[in-house]
DNA sequence: TTCACAACTGCAACCGATTGCAATATGAGT
DNA sequence: ACTCATATTGCAATCGGTTGCAGTTGTGAA
């Protein structure tokens, strides 16, 4: 068994109290007292069990990390941040990762019995209420990637998938594109839902002719591949605005396999701005989103909430930017 | 606050003890008072708190997952997996971050203080000793990925590398090559290092020349690319043997960048099989590492090894088999 | 009916910390 | 040296469970 604070002060000589304050800060203890306690932890190699501590202080640093795109090489980048982040203010991320459709409930289940002092639902595939359902069980919760919804109440961090929406828009407009298809996320998201949005108003607007709409079924290479191979068939469009940059990588590559060029046979415009986008193979023009940006701020607001769980809900939205690389003819403006 | 075991004990007017008892499997209580239990345990919306419940059987339930490649699309499956599989197995992965130089030790320190009931270190590029440290600690840990060490007595799973390179070889011979140049993944590790002792021992056998060696700085498409091309300043060679598909993407897109084309001016051969491999625009021809096997085992092995602590230290390692696909000439045999 | 034995139950100590409170020590001011 | 305010200290209760032990209850066999 591990050293506890018994022994600590056994062999200091003080009370097991004196101990404790030297190992919590803004504790009152004397200088004294102090040295004598740490020269004996050091000998006794003494490192405070948090799980003693999170029982008496009920607060247990652990942040419940809810993800359930595992195929979405963005994702690696987004849990490097979130660890890094939450390590480097001193919490740990409780990574839950939702695959059933069951696991919903049981993730608020299961953080709870570990006490999580807050979570972080890392996703644009579930709805508000999902998110609101820990704000009703009093844990702290910040929806990253989420929607903002008055009746959740939810604190959410973000883009303005409206706003992203209307951009592609534009940016097809300003290089001359007349008619062009979209070939979205997962049609439920409500990331694609309001990038859809914002984009057909903006559309009809410019007098862009939206061609197709499709949806692939997941995020994924397949996914985009198998998508765009339905929309080639039934029609010929000059452009497709993808949902996401590994959606798109598939699609594009399903339009290479017909024989097509990029750009010169078809545009292509894709969403997150991954790694892989800027690879010579694919050199992808892409809506980039401020992951960095995003995941900081999450943390930062989560960290917040627990210290504070009254405030009210806050968003936090981030503004995007076009990523000018190759699959897209140039701007007739620029 | 949450509802307690002792709120359930009073409305179900039995000892905290039976409360207690009910939910701990195998315990003794008779179905009558189990069934007072569990009737006032959900009216209340009781669920036992697996901190206290820590604190009292000095069990967490916790696992530490410990990684350092956050870059590499291979470890998002690898995530997947883990969490997957610990969830299904009623545990939790604690996932740590290794970032900076300094970290190694303090993770000791962090997933001791947490008192994870076992640690899985996912990487190739940490030295047997890292993970012997812990076993020191008296902390079940499972090298995953690792390479097995005598001196370090530490479970390990993953893949014979030495063979792995050997197949290699034979492969590169089977197709008729002379001379190839191996760009490897990172230097130190234990993988690259194996894969090339392997490899050159079975080249020399085989009569097939190694023109060049080089080594990726990490697992990154960025530094595939920047070796291959300090690889082609200096030589032509045959094919490349990669030591890991995504720094054999970037190698490609350096050669075709030089107006190579694959494989009729060069070959190359990958490792690991990541789903990229199979893009159309690569369509790699490479190694496979049963990653699914490899987990799997890893955390029904660290399972085991919680219950049983002093079982002597195992090494599975599982068989690779190479995956045909276009970025080699056919085989000769074949 | 009686007895032995097994099944069940509750008591109370314990896991390893934190913290309010009262007691004591310290130090400044006179 | 004497107050009094302030800083330190230790006691003991507490966080929410688990579990060894002893006592109680129930069962079947004699």
């Amino acid at each position: 068994m591990a050293v506890t604070l018994r022994e600590v002060a056994a062999r200091a000589g003080v009370s097991r109290s004196a101990v404790s304050r030297t190992f919590t800060d803004g504790a009152s203890v004397s200088e004294k007292t102090r040295k004598k306690v740490e020269k004996a932890a050091k000998e006794l190699g003494y490192r405070p069990s948090l799980i003693a501590r999170s029982l008496a202080t009920n607060r247990t640093k652990l942040i419940g990390l809810i993800a359930n795109n595992f195929q979405n090489p963005a994702f690696l980048e987004v849990f490097d941040l979130f660890t890094g982040e939450l390590q480097r203010r001193g919490f740990r991320p409780l990574l839950v990762n939702l695959t059933k459709e069951s696991d919903p409930e049981k993730s608020l289940v299961l953080l709870r019995q570990y006490n999580v002092d807050g979570v972080i639902l890392a996703t644009s595939t579930l709805p508000p209420s999902f998110a609101s359902a820990f704000r009703q069980a009093d844990i702290p919760i910040v929806h990253t990637f989420g929607k903002s919804d008055a009746a959740a109440d939810v604190h959410v961090v973000g883009i303005d998938n409206l706003r992203c929406g209307e951009m592609a828009a534009q940016t097809f407009a300003d290089r001359g594109y007349k008619s062009v298809a979209v070939l979205g996320g997962p049609k439920t998201a409500t990331s694609t839902q309001d990038r859809l949005a914002g984009f057909a108003q903006r559309a009809s607007e410019l007098g862009l002719e939206i061609a197709d709409i499709r949806f692939a079924a997941n995020y994924t290479y397949a996914a985009g591949r198998e998508a765009m191979s339905g929309l080639l068939t039934e029609n010929r469009v000059e452009a497709v605005f993808c949902g996401d940059d590994l959606i798109c990588i598939g699609a594009m590559d399903s339009a290479r396999g017909d024989g097509l060029s990029i750009p010169a046979d078809i545009g292509f415009l894709g969403f997150n701005d991954i790694t892989i986008a800027s690879w010579a193979a694919y050199d992808l023009t892409t809506i980039r989103q401020p992951i960095r940006d995003i995941i900081l701020s999450s943390v930062e607001l989560v960290v917040a909430i627990v210290d504070d769980p009254g405030r009210s809900a806050e968003v936090r939205l981030f503004p995007c930017s076009i990523v000018e690389r190759s699959t897209l003819r140039p701007s007739a403006r620029g």
